[in-house]
DNA sequence: CGTACGATTGAGCGTAGTCAATAGCTGTGG
DNA sequence: CCACAGCTATTGACTACGCTCAATCGTACG
């Protein structure tokens, strides 16, 4: 029960009844590993995540995947501009999603910038950055995304990875192995600590942004 | 003078007179390798390419640089949303841009559509493809962007490869080395033909389809 | 209790990167 | 006119990072 335990300490997305079905404040919570909409067909309405963690992604035809972003609570889903989806959606957890209100332009050019801002940067990341690169960008961005606001505060950040190590790999270009590798190598350089491979505590941020950034001088020192 | 005659030819963007100061048409023509803005500068306004080729562009603090998307004539650049600019925008041949006019709301949401679709399925190609299926898929959009259509309507489709090796190697996430290879092994295959590493001719685009879109059995197919 | 799945770890391999040399072309200046 | 520098492309030899394949362990679940 170390997994429940700690998913509940986080604050996890999880509903107050475990059953999936469970409606919570006339809400609908989907289960994880729930396909929201699906890549090339029909476009469905914007919606917002209120709670929970959704990846994006495409496929070749040969079933290699590469997840385009990982969207935690308050970002939009669904942003579509064409006829159809361009992406397929899925949750990584229980989730809960409503349909967006309308949006002001502002907020609407700020929701489409910080979309095209994020898959910018993945692009770089995918093409030009090395393997424990990406992992310490990856961590970075996901503690960004789910670690609690007063968890961040104090010294220390601990968040729950809401993806397995084969999401890691689809979202970072990697696989499996690597990206666990890369993990343990952080852990051995004491730069990250979990017992549960999805509770994470950022133990060195400073060192993993200068990792994450590409700034080499920290490849080889630190132990890695 | 081969590279200018085949530019000719090809109806390369190349001003009346072969100064870069040049004004034609009372438009600005830019030279080659021009900065048209840069990133993380204050947001310009919205272009249009009315003739030419311009490579979008963001890097890492240590140089690394990866081309995001290529553009040819008639996209718009500087599609800003913030108020920093995303990219740097560089003219990779003479140039020939305006303001874009106010956008209907139809045409606005198409050349939005076109962007993210384009860096997306960038992504793709930067984490699940291999060197040759990147090569492929680049000259194929390459030759979808800049091949005239009258050439396209013919058998075979000739074109301009605006880009160096060099720049091709930063669009796709390698080096100039295997670019350099790529191009080599599809030309022994019979796939594409040059003489001039910049005028490259379509010969078999069906299995270089095949290849771009990942479909293995291609690959060790055709004498590459 | 058995099956399934995720994570980890090791051994070996292969694709793409690094380093280096060369050729060809362009433009410059003596 | 030629020598030279600078740049791009190509090619070869070697390296190494990350992938493949395989085995093991732990936990979840029916």
């Amino acid at each position: 029960m170390l997994q429940l335990a700690s998913l509940a300490a986080l604050g996890c997305a999880l509903p107050a009844k475990s059953h999936p079905d469970t409606r919570v404040d006339s809400r609908e919570f989907l289960a994880p590993r729930t396909v929201i909409f699906r890549e090339g067909f029909d476009a469905v309405p914007q919606l917002r995540l209120t709670d929970g963690c959704v990846a994006l992604s495409r496929s070749l035809s040969d079933g290699r995947r590469q997840i385009i972003d990982i969207v935690g609570p308050g970002r939009l889903i669904g942003l579509v501009f064409g006829e159809h989806n361009r992406t397929t959606a899925e949750t990584l957890t229980y989730c809960q999603i409503e349909p967006a209100r309308e949006l002001g332009l502002a907020e609407f050019r700020g929701a489409v910038n910080e979309m095209v801002l994020r898959v910018e940067s993945h692009a770089i990341l995918l093409g030009r950055k090395t393997a424990p690169e990406r992992v310490a960008s990856a961590i970075l961005d996901l503690a960004d995304q789910f670690a609690r606001p007063r968890a961040k505060r104090k010294g220390t950040t601990t968040f729950n990875l809401y993806l397995t190590r084969g999401e890691m790999a689809d979202w970072l270009g990697l696989t499996v192995e690597t990206v666990s590798r890369c993990f343990q190598r952080f852990r051995r350089a004491g730069l990250v600590g979990f017992t549960d491979p999805q509770i994470v505590t950022l133990l060195q941020p400073t060192v993993l942004q200068a990792i994450a950034a590409g700034r080499r001088q920290f490849d080889n020192s630190n132990n890695l």
